[in-house]
DNA sequence: CCGAACTTTCAAAAATAATTGAAAATATAA
DNA sequence: TTATATTTTCAATTATTTTTGAAAGTTCGG
C-alpha cells in the first residue's frame, strides 16, 4: 500500500471514530492528518490536504487546541502560523478523557446529586425506583471519576507512572 | 423537589449525555424513562411520557434492545408489549462497552492492521512519521482491548469478580 | 377466516449540525 | 503610517440526522 493511499485511509478512519463518539468530522481529521505529519502544517496546506474551508480548518483548530490535542507554532521569518500534534498517544488519550470528564461527567454529577434529594415517601414505589436508580448510578459515576483522575493523573505518580509505562 | 420534576430533569440529562456520545437523543431518553420507572412499560406510555411518535418509539427501543438494555416483555391476557430496562448500573455499563467496542474499536484495530504494511522507505521522514503513529496507536488499542475486556468479562471471573464487586 | 389490536416500515418533513466564503479584524514589515 | 498578509467571525447555505405519520404488515381471539 502506498504512503498517500494509506494515509487518507487512515484520514477517513479517524474521522468517522471521531463522529461516533460526538466529535466533529473535520476536528478528528484535522487531528489525524497532524497525527501522521512529520512536521507541523500551515492553514492552507491543512485546507489543501482535506479539501475544506479556511473558516472550518480555522474553528477546528482552535478546538483542537482547546483540547490541548495541537499546538501553534510561530515560525522566524514567515508571517504564517504552523500546527502539530501531541503524538504521544497516551498523552492523547488522557487529555481526551480530562476533557470529555470535564464536559460530560462533571455535570451529570451534579445534576445526580440534586436529583437524590427528591421529596417523598420512600415506600412510595415510584419514589423508591427513581431515588435507587439515581443513587446506583451517582455511585458507579463516583468510581469512575475517581479511576479517571487516577488514570490522568498516572505520569505525575512514582507509583502508577511506572506501571502505566507497560501500556505505552 | 418533586418526583416529576426530578424524573424530567433526569430524563433530559440523559439525553443530552447520549447525545455527546453519539447516542440520539430519544434513545437515551428513552433508556432514561425505564431507568427510573418502577415498572414495564408500553410504547402508548413512552410515548406519551416524551411527547414523541409511535414509530420513533419503535425504532429507538429496537435499538436499545440490540445493545442488551432493554428487553421486551409479555403479560398474559395483554396484547400489548412492555418494556423494561436493566438496572443494574455495572451491567449496563459493560454493555455499553461492549457494544462500543465492537462497533468502533474493533474495526479501528482492523484498519490500523493493514495500515501498518504501507510500503516505501523506512528512512523517508514521511513514512516514519506515518508508521510511528499507526503503530504507537496499534499498540495503544491493543492494550485498551484487553483491558475492556478483562472488565466486560469481570463478572465470570472468580478473581476479578469479587475485586469489582467494589465498584458496586 | 375475519377483523380488531397492535407493531413495523419508510418516504417525506423537520430539526440540527457543519461548512462556506467573504467581510471585518488583526498583525507585520517596510 | 500604510499596504499587505494572515486570521477570525458569522450569517447564509448545505449536509446530515432525526422524527413523523400513515400505510402495510403481523398477531391473535373468536
Amino acid at each position: 500500500m502506498k504512503l498517500t493511499e494509506a494515509k487518507s485511509e487512515f484520514i477517513q478512519s479517524w474521522g468517522v471514530l471521531g463522529s461516533q463518539w460526538g466529535i466533529n468530522r473535520t476536528m478528528a481529521q484535522l487531528h489525524a492528518v497532524l497525527l501522521v505529519a512529520n512536521e507541523a502544517m500551515s492553514t492552507d496546506e491543512l485546507m489543501e490536504e482535506l479539501q475544506v474551508s479556511r473558516g472550518n480548518v480555522n474553528m477546528n483548530i482552535r478546538e483542537l487546541m482547546d483540547w490541548g490535542l495541537v499546538t501553534k507554532h510561530i515560525v522566524p521569518g514567515e508571517r504564517k502560523e504552523f500546527f502539530s500534534a501531541d503524538k504521544d498517544i497516551w498523552r492523547v488519550a488522557t487529555k481526551i478523557m480530562y476533557q470529555r470528564k470535564k464536559r460530560e461527567l462533571d455535570p451529570m454529577v451534579e445534576v445526580l446529586n440534586r436529583l437524590s434529594e427528591v421529596e417523598g415517601d420512600k415506600r412510595d414505589k415510584d419514589v423508591k425506583a427513581f431515588t435507587d436508580t439515581v443513587n446506583d448510578i451517582r455511585k458507579f459515576a463516583g468510581h469512575a471519576e475517581k479511576t479517571l483522575t487516577v488514570v490522568i493523573k498516572a505520569e505525575e505518580n512514582w507509583f502508577w507512572g511506572s506501571f502505566m509505562k507497560m501500556f505505552k
